[in-house]
DNA sequence: CTTCGTGCAAAAGCTTTGCAATGCG
DNA sequence: CGCATTGCAAAGCTTTTGCACGAAG
């Protein structure tokens, strides 16, 4: 889906085409990576000199493009949500150790047969493309952690 | 691992054994479902005729019990973290519905395939008894959210 | 024009931290 | 007795909310 289709999906849904929600969208769109909401705000400022979008506003729109799946949320256990648009293809998947808080990328497809096995046994479509496993990487378990 | 082999385990990570430990890992002990550190204080209140353990206590030993594996903490996006023994064996996953919030329990051995793979590839000890999924239920998804 | 959305400021959680007092080993 | 640990109070962060103003359709 293209930053135009995005714009284009929040007017089919009734929503009206602000200024701050293309810039949300913009940065979102050219990030594959997963954002904090603080990160979202500074990358705004940052691309263009000076403009400011509320922390408020970047919530409520970040909330409601959760909420219409047009937007993947995720914890990743730092103590704030992060997010990446559904859209952006760059799926990965996190190992997150308990002990040294240190994140491994993992494999994309890892997850492929879990997510068919979710559909077909309990209807409910998961979002695996952005997901947080947490446990002991190899040197903590060592350590004895 | 019971609750005498959890109190000796903290002595041998030379811990010493309180009594707010005490009351925390029996409370920790005697539910099988995920808690708040909210909650953990409240039933200790509860069990103990009033005897209230200060939040600052809770939070710091479910940190310690986390980094060291006893303990597994998991975000249910619901703004808080919730906890569990590891020991604790009633393992269950959950699918959260990023619209409707709502969630529901999963089958046990959905992960067990995924967890092998993970140790075999990447050296990494998932904790995969606690997980939370998030996207759709099939009613949101029909509502077009 | 009407309604939705934003900014601002304040509040609301949850969690962490500093410090003096307490109690375990 | 010495040091880990607690309680208390305060602070820190992220996220949410109320309200008046401003902008989109």
């Amino acid at each position: 889906m293209s930053y135009n289709d995005l714009l284009h999906e929040l007017r089919a849904r009734g929503h009206r085409l602000t200024t701050q929600r293309r810039l949300i969208l913009e940065v979102l769109q050219k990030n594959e990576q997963h954002m904090s909401a603080e990160e979202i705000g500074e990358q705004i400022k940052n691309r263009h000199a000076g403009i400011q979008v509320d922390m408020a506003t970047i919530y409520r729109n970040l909330r409601w493009l959760s909420e219409h799946s047009l937007v993947t949320e995720t914890s990743l256990g730092q103590g704030h949500m992060v997010y990446v648009l559904s859209s952006n293809h760059n799926h990965h998947h996190h190992l997150v150790c308990n002990s040294c808080q240190r994140v491994t990328e993992v494999r994309v497809d890892l997850l492929d047969e879990l997510r068919s096995r979710i559909e077909a046994e309990y209807g409910f479509t998961a979002r695996l493309d952005h997901i947080a496993f947490f446990g002991l990487c190899r040197t903590c378990r060592g350590n004895g952690a």
